[in-house]
Parts: structure tokens; sequence; C-alpha cells
RNA sequence: GGAGGAGUGGCCGAGUGGUCUAAGGCAGCGGUUUUGAAAACCGCCGUACCCGUGAGGGUACCAGGGGUUCGAAUCCCUUCUCCUCCGCCA
């Protein structure tokens, strides 16, 4: 979340920023100005009375011990009025502090600079483009007729176990899925230097709101509850590794010589996308259950943009790798997600759609997860605790991955070549129909 | 699931209603001493927020929430977490 004091001192220039995002955004601020005031004029009232109070104790103290019970008793039912008063004013402060905290919580992130502007996904920029678009002399297939034909890939079972938009992979196609899951994992554990962390994929609400999914999000989420659904413990299906991986900080202050911190996490992601029916109906684009790679890093804010860059060229590292012909696009203002300032897309090629579809998505935070998710540290071993910056960048989504791998690598009988660097993992160079 | 026990500052640990601003120790930082080091001694040593240009002042926080009281780390209720034993179990 953003400052709640530099909102109130730079009114204008968040709404500005807000408003590149969209007219609606940068009308959550109206309220902040006059209920931040507000605050400051209760905590004055409150902690003024608090004084008064701790010194008054002092003296009834020694009054206890005096034995002059008129006295006491006198000084005590002032001190009631004076106790109640505190309370009525700290339930007070407590409702204004709970109010101020809810707002903050549902106003996005200032879109960096470097932020193009624009409204949708058709005003993104294309950054670069990595490798050749590959061309081929038969009409390609869609994913799910290749995976169909190989006896890889079944979406009739699926639903019968579970419903739509999830799948079984079978055979070859059970084992690409976990030949990519430890090729992504090796490369970026041996030669990116991340730490790999296996993290749960049950989180509570609090991990949610620090990266930025609650309280505006729930829709998209998967809730678990044993009897009561309004259970405010109950847990959710991790919609990211970004979740639990991120939170793995909360509520700790690092030591400046541990940044950058580097994890890269497999996870399971489940997505309830509750507003997303219709599009990508068929095959393994957009499913409720989907496995990522994802690379987290937490760092000091002078480094921010620069290790964004070097994020997501270790995404990128992993397209590269597999052969796979893919663009980079930045994301304009109005197509950023709720916490990011800044975010490049990974877009893979999929023949069969004569489109680039997104594969990664690498973001920076700024410190809005490091306020939410308190995760701070100390540049100078006695030096006051800092927020932190957080990145991350799936590196990659593993279900689209082999969707592209399907595609641009079809042959014209049906079978698909395996990337050189899956060989090894796969055991075979080729997937062919037997 | 059943029965017990526990949750204090980076760590250990004292503290069961009023010198409250949490004893003491360890670790850490600064200094004295020393040729240097160790040891010893002295000092510092949490976080957030509010007021103040500043120096500084104030408030809150002893797992979370609520309550009793003039006053709570200390009593009561509740949630969570951890430990022990029993049951079940991949």
């Amino acid at each position: 979340m953003l400052d709640g004091r530099w909102v109130a001192d730079h009114l204008d220039e968040a709404r500005k920023g807000l408003a590149r995002r969209s007219p609606e955004t940068s009308a959550l601020l109206d309220a902040a100005g006059p209920l931040f005031e507000r605050r400051r004029e209760l905590i004055g009232k409150t902690e003024a009375l608090q004084a008064r109070r701790n010194a008054a104790n002092e003296e009834m103290s020694k009054l206890a011990k005096g034995g002059d019970k008129a006295t006491f008793a006198a000084r005590r039912d002032e001190l009631k009025e004076l106790s109640g008063q505190i309370k009525t004013l700290e339930d007070e402060l407590g409702k204004v502090e709970r109010e101020v905290e809810e707002r903050l919580l549902s106003i996005p992130n200032l879109p960096h600079a470097t932020t193009p502007d624009g409204q949708s996904s058709d005003d993104n920029p294309v950054q670069r483009t990595w490798g050749e678009q590959p061309s081929y002399d038969f009409e390609p297939k869609p994913h799910w007729e290749i995976g169909a034909a190989l006896g890889i890939l079944d979406f009739e079972r699926a639903s019968k176990l579970s419903g739509a938009r999830f799948s079984v992979l079978w055979g070859m196609g059970a084992r690409l899925e976990r030949a990519l899951v430890a090729f992504m994992l090796d490369l970026h554990t041996r030669e990116h230097g991340y730490t790999e962390v296996y993290p749960p994929f049950m989180v509570k609400a609090a991990a949610l709101r620090g990266t930025g999914q609650l309280p505006k999000f729930e829709a998209d989420l998967f809730k678990t509850f044993r009897n009561d659904p309004e259970d405010p413990d109950a847990l959710y299906l991790i919609p990211t590794a970004e979740v639990p991986v991120t939170n793995l900080h909360a509520d700790e202050i690092l030591e400046g010589d541990q940044l950058p911190l580097a994890y890269t996490a497999y996870t399971p992601c489940f997505r309830s996308e509750a507003g997303s029916y219709g599009k990508d109906v068929r095959g393994l684009i957009r499913q409720h259950q989907f496995d990522k790679v994802e690379v987290v890093r937490f760092v000091p804010p002078e480094q921010g943009a620069q290790q964004l860059e070097l994020l997501t060229g270790h995404a990128e590292k992993v397209l590269q790798r597999l052969g796979l012909h893919y663009r980079v696009v930045a994301l304009c203002a109005g197509d950023l997600g709720f916490s990011s300032v800044k975010t490049y897309d990974l877009e893979v090629w999929l023949p069969s759609q004569n489109a680039y579809r997104e594969i990664s998505s690498c973001s920076w935070f700024t410190d809005y997860q490091a306020r939410r998710a308190k995760i701070r540290f100390r540049a100078e071993p006695k030096g006051k605790p800092r927020l932190v910056h957080t990145l991350n960048g799936s590196g990659l989504a593993v279900g689209r991955t082999l969707v592209a791998i399907l595609e641009q690598f079809q042959q014209e009988d049906g079978s698909v070549i395996v990337p050189e660097a899956l060989r090894a993992f796969m055991g075979t160079d080729r997937l062919s129909a037997r």
C-alpha cells in the first residue's frame, strides 16, 4: 500500500499517478485527506489524556500505600471519568485507523515514470523480440489437437473429475511438465543464483493482503473452510507462489548485507478467474490449476529499477534455452497489475493462434508490498529500518510453456521435437504417437 | 479428535495488580586498559506513531482480540501457535 502520510501530504501527485491507471482509480483518494487529518487530531487528544492518566497512576500508587482512604476514593472517582474519556477516544481512533487502513489497502500502486501511458493491452509497446517467428509448410494445429493425437492431454477425464478448466496429462505429457519444472528450477538455482523454496500451497488472508490480492480480488481466489465459510482463519489456495514466497519475510527486519535475496519456487497455482469466462475456453491456456516456477527478489530501494531488468532477463533465459520465439512488452499504466509500478510481460508465439500470448509477467512493486507485509532491512548495522523493494516474475508458467513447445515444435506428421535442453530429463528427442 | 502444559525485548530468562518507563545474563556496538589480542571495567543497545525546523518531548506495544480495575506483562474470556501424552494417519 501507499504511505498514508505521503499521500496526505501529496494528494495532487498521488491523484495524477493513479489517474494514469484510470479516472475511477484516482477518485479513491477523495476522502483520504480529511480522514488523515481526523486521525492526527484524535491521536493528539488521546495521547494527551493517556499522559495524564500515567501521571495520576503514580500518585494513586502512593495514596494506596498512605492509607488515606477518603482522598483515594475521591481521586478514584475522578480517574474513572478520565478513563472513560480515554476509552471513548481510543475506540473512535481505532475506527478511524481501520478506515484509513481499509482505504489505503484498496488503492493500487502508482505507475513508475518509465511505465508507458495507455489504457489496455493494445497499448503495450513491444520492447524487443527474440528469435525467428517459425514458419510451417502445413497448417499448424492448436496444442489440444496435438496433445490429443499424442495421447498426452486429456480434458474429458479432467472434466469428469473436476469440471471445466482442469486437465489431465498422461505419459510423456506428465513427464514433460515435470521436466520443465526441473529444468527451470535448475537454471535459476545453478546459473542465476536463486535459492530454491518449497512453500505451503495454502495461506492465511494476511499473506494475500501482504502481496495485494486481498481485499480487492477475493473473487479470483479459491477459499477453503471446514464448517464456516466466513471463518476469519480460513485458508486460501495460492494463486501464485509470489504470495507465500514474498511473505516469507513478512514482519522481519533483514540485514542490509543479506540483500538482494533471490528465491525461486515451484508451486501449483489456483485461480478462480471469475471474470474471464468465455476466454480461452479450450486448451491449457486458462486453467483453475496450473504449475508455475516463480522468481522473487528482495532488494534495496536504490536497486529496484535495475533489478527488474535483471529478473526479466532470468525469465527470458528460460525461453531462450528452450528455443521458443517470444517478445517482451512493457505494460502500459492502464494494464498494470494492482501492486506493480512497472511490469514486463514475456509473450510466447503460438502459431495456431497467430499471436503472442503471455507466458511470464515480471514486476517491480517498489515498497508497496513491503509496507503491507512489513518487510524491512537495515542498510547500516545500527541504522533505521527501511522498507525493501520486492520484485517477482514467472520463470515460467509451466503449462503455457508446454503449450508453446507443442505448438512451435510440432511437425507435419504430428510428432513434436523435444528441445535440446529437456532431452536429458525426457530421455527422448521427439514425442510421437504410437 | 481427547487430556495436560506453555507463549516476556535478537537469544536465554526474572517478573502473579501500583518505584510504572520490564531485573539479570548472552550476543552486538562504542570506549578505557594493552605493543597487539584476550580478559576486565564503563557506556550504548527494540519497533511504530504523534508533536517539534531542531535539540527534544509524548503515546502505544510483554502471541492476537475482548473484558475486569482508578491502575494489568501480572486477573477473567476468547482465538492462534508451540510442547508432552493418547488416538488416527500419508
